[in-house]
DNA sequence: TTCTTCCAACGAACGCTGTTCGTTACGAAC
DNA sequence: GTTCGTAACGAACAGCGTTCGTTGGAAGAA
């Protein structure tokens, strides 16, 4: 604020040299940019040229920071799950803290609506996502199960709230592309279409799904990772010794 | 075997016409080749000129049966499920067969490798999506569970085996990039590396990982899938009255 | 038979993508 | 004061999905 840097320099000055000096760019910017166009404008709309844009430049100045794409989407990936927050460890409350935890992360997942898409491709090798590991891990550990099924049961729980999380990443872009803005509108326009869709099928093929459309339709997004959550927790509880 | 179709007409006969008709495009021959590229070259490979090459032609002329890569994916994607073989229900052994219809459905997405990575994204409408979707239903439903939790638990079931697929095919495709053809050579590879990061991990900072590394790489991904589907099936089981 | 209509086929082009190459010019080190 | 490493970057490449406008053969109408 004390600087002068607000006010452009008149081009007289110094005689020609419009970018005296330009060595802005770094890693963790090129991130924040990445994170901030995916935020606000999607995933889709995710390209070099369009972060390379944000620095007024072109997309080659950016492979000087990141090796290619793939590298920045698992930055930003990484970045997103250091939002979330880990309790301690109380094994006696182990199924507690470990729905809390896949609703935590699912939460983070879905606050930066598409990064769910990179979750599922890309590799947990950050820190960020050993120490998520190492979190959940300990706490199935410390509560009694064998090593071996506890890996099982973390790959089993970060495969589901990432898929779901993917999911409904889709259902979001899908939601960008009709140009709503709204959830809840996607929501029903979408279990209207769908509801009438089945209502349409032949009743003696498909008996079932014609009678209990509206069953099929009545819940959201949230609820359903819910119950799936609460069935993998209960199938957990009853390996737990 | 006949004809002499495999002779070339001289181009002085009957003069110049090198394409006497050509009109030999539809629909399921546009899906067959796709479905022959996926399988054999990869879902990265397939791209509308890919499959417009299989026709000696330009990709325009595909446009004419399918709307656009979307909806051709997505009849891919529906041909695929039409392997599925579905048993005459029976509600007494409802675990049994909602077991075998995962594995099924895993079976026939893990075999046209990169299709899972469509399955996840497509809404299913086509005919045998809503076959497996009436099976599944139906059953849950005789077995006694209400409507409205056999809608929730198909629907998680369905995530799940598409999700666990999809992540399968992810690494496929990582293996097709590394050159490599065998999945286990791939899986151990890959193991092992990832064993080599856990060990360098700082041991007071992630203890567990540190010592339990040979518990965390143990399974591959078929025991990955059967174990969270059984902790799926307990979770169902014990919700049904 | 002759004429008209229709539409699959398709060549060419548009705008976009990720990535690479070769050049430039600045900051720092010698 | 010169040299050197390297971030920045303009330009280009090969590929993508899709659209446009034309063409020519098949089918229906007269």
């Amino acid at each position: 604020m004390a600087g002068s840097e607000d006010v452009p320099t008149p081009p007289w000055r110094k005689s020609r040299k419009p970018t005296p000096l330009k060595r802005q760019l770094n890693q963790d910017l090129i991130v924040d940019a990445g994170l901030r166009i995916v935020d606000t404008e999607g995933l889709d709309a995710l390209s070099m040229r369009r972060v390379a844009q944000e620095f007024d430049t072109g997309p080659a100045s950016l492979y000087a920071h990141v090796a290619n794409k793939e590298e920045l989407l698992e930055l930003i990936y990484e970045r997103v799950l250091g939002e979330i927050e880990l309790p301690e460890r109380d094994p006696s409350r182990w199924k507690d803290q470990l729905r809390a935890y896949a609703m935590e992360v699912h939460r983070v997942l879905t606050a930066h609506a598409d990064v769910a898409r990179v979750a599922l491709a890309s590799v947990p090798s950050g820190e960020n996502s050993i120490l998520a590991g190492e979190f959940v891990f300990g706490l199935l550990i410390e509560a009694g199960m064998s090593p071996r099924e506890a890996s099982l049961s973390m790959d089993r729980i970060h495969l589901y709230v990432t898929g779901d999380a993917y999911e409904g990443s889709l259902h979001y872009a899908r939601m960008r592309a009709a140009g709503l803005d709204d959830p809840r509108e996607y929501f029903e326009r979408f279990a209207g279409q769908l509801a009438d869709y089945y209502r349409a099928l032949p009743t003696e093929r498909f008996p079932h799904i014609q009678k209990f459309v509206d069953d099929l339709i009545a819940d959201d997004g949230e609820e359903r990772f819910r119950y799936g959550l609460e069935l993998l927790l209960a199938g957990i509880e009853a390996r737990m010794p």
